[in-house]
RNA sequence: UCGCCCGUGGGGUAACAGUAGCCCACCGGAUUGUUAAUCCGCGAAGCCUUGGUGCGAAUCCAAGCGGGCGAGCCA
């Protein structure tokens, strides 16, 4: 007999006579003379309901001492339920326990603190939460590629060891063969690549190669940056998407930028209806009415001299001040987004003095084109820029930044043939599922989060 | 890294410096087509670590470890 999901027998429009469904025991409840017993397989945030009569061969000693957490495998016939919860319940002809759960099986049918729930990594999927996160994560992961190879980008695997820094995007993982004294010694030389490498901190530079050759190209992959940051939107180890289009300007960024994040949204609303149905109940009501909104509606996008106006005529004290020249703080970004536009917004054109040397200098020579998304609750999601594709501006820019001419040397050499304007952007996959989901720590979108002190599982 | 807050059975929480209580889970019993089932049970299970103050510390002080939130860095 074919093993049926649950999700699908939940959506059954006739009865069956024979079905199998294999999962995991979310609860019992023991009737006289037969029990409930609700089954869970992943397909789906509900359960089914089981009918186990007690004149099942096994009843008195397996069926009776069923916990949850224990994993069945139930065959029977799909009727319309007598019950009120669910339209169809299976009533068993047999239930194989393929393993109890133990008596301290942590999980609860309450709802637990996240927290807890970090701790026990390993059995947080089972949790409906977890399940509602992971199923949108890997929908949203499809969702991306999908986005991109309908419109003919090609993705490409940048490396994840890198001898690059990116012009320090964050702090370096060093990945190294060499022993403790070795490594304090210095002998880079004779270390496993010959030289120091660390884990990567972005694609870009790599996929700029790609796009200057492919037209249109995504990565998709793990980043990883050392900084000490205790946030509950860092983490050590997270996914990006960096897609690098040549031929294109700041302009048609911001523009795939906006698409792409209303696509994810109205593909999550579209195929994940259950699971946002959870978050809407469980973690934040407003969850539809804003992913509607944002689907629905037009970006903002201002540029960074008007936010900068903005925020000083708002009146508001800030507790940092707002000058022309400084970064905007998280209070300016919340104000912007959450407050006066009520609405994803876009920063671009940025003064150059507080963005990397890769981003292309604006003709006003005091700006470059570089953009932000922020978004209402979690802030920046996407950070992008027109690339420098003059060589003499860019290697200007390198000299200014102190980085070494040589060891940029086939960075630069894009701009000596065939150069091209080019522009991209990265976008954090965690950010944009905490967007989604409502969830407000990125460690409970990460299967084994990875943060400062904590690499467990 | 900085600031603020918090560490009590397996989970969630309460207790003025003087007998550690409640809810959930677990165990045992009863009821019931149940829905995070209900009822009964003097059934089992607990004060983060170290040091200090006090006759007496879960409670006050200090340090350490762990966690949460906010900030910086960013995605």
């Amino acid at each position: 007999m074919d093993r049926s999901r649950v999700k699908d027998l939940l959506a059954a429009e006739a009865p069956r006579d024979a079905v199998l469904v294999q999962g995991w025991v979310r609860t019992k409840r023991d009737a006289k003379g037969f029990s409930f017993i609700e089954i869970n397989d992943g397909s789906t945030v509900k359960g089914v309901q089981v009918i186990a009569d007690a004149s099942l061969p096994n009843y008195d000693t397996e069926i009776h001492h069923l916990r949850t957490g224990a994993a069945v495998e139930v065959t029977g016939e799909l009727v319309a339920s007598r019950g009120g919860g669910q339209s169809f319940e299976i009533v068993a002809k047999s239930v194989l326990v393929h393993g109890n759960a133990g008596e301290d099986f942590p999980l609860q049918k309450k709802g637990h603190s996240l927290e807890f729930l970090r701790s026990i990594a390993h059995l947080r999927p089972r949790a409906n939460l977890f399940g509602c996160v992971f199923r949108v994560r890997s929908r949203l992961a499809y969702a991306i590629h999908r986005f991109f190879q309908e419109r003919g980008f090609v993705h490409v695997h940048t490396p994840i060891i890198t001898a690059s820094d990116c012009e320090g995007a964050g702090e370096m993982f060093r990945v190294t063969t060499l022993d403790g004294a070795a490594l304090a010694a210095g002998k880079d030389a004779e270390d496993f690549f010959g030289k120091p490498t660390y884990l990567t901190v972005s694609g870009q530079l790599e996929g700029e190669t790609f796009a200057c050759a492919l037209s249109n190209i995504y990565t998709f992959g793990p980043t990883f940056r050392a900084e000490n940051s205790n946030t509950s939107r860092h983490a050590a180890e997270f996914w990006m998407i960096e897609p690098e289009m040549a031929f294109c300007d700041l302009e048609g960024d911001m523009d795939l930028a906006e698409t792409m994040i209303k696509h994810l949204v109205a593909d999550a609303l579209e195929n994940c209806a259950d699971d946002l149905e959870f978050f809407g109940r469980f973690v934040d009501k407003e969850l539809r009415a804003r992913l509607e909104f944002v689907r629905d509606r037009p970006f903002e996008r201002v540029s960074y001299t008007e936010a900068v106006e903005i925020l000083r005529a708002s009146g508001r004290p800030f507790e940092f001040p707002v000058e022309y020249g400084h970064n905007l703080q998280s209070e300016h970004e919340r104000y912007l987004t959450e407050e006066r536009f009520q609405c994803p917004v876009t920063v671009y054109n940025y003064p150059k003095e507080i963005k990397p040397f890769y981003m292309r200098q604006n003709d006003d020579d005091k700006t470059v084109a570089a953009m932000d998304l922020l978004v209402p609750g979690i802030g920046e999601i996407v950070g992008g820029s027109q690339r420098e594709e003059r060589l003499d501006r860019l290697a200007g820019n390198l000299a200014r930044h102190g980085l070494g001419e040589a060891e940029y040397g086939w960075y630069l050499d894009l701009r000596r043939h065939g150069s091209v304007p080019h522009a991209g952007f990265g976008l954090g996959f965690e950010r944009l599922l905490m967007f989604v989901t409502g969830v407000a720590n990125i460690r409970d979108v990460i299967p084994f989060p990875r943060v400062p002190g904590w690499a467990e599982f």
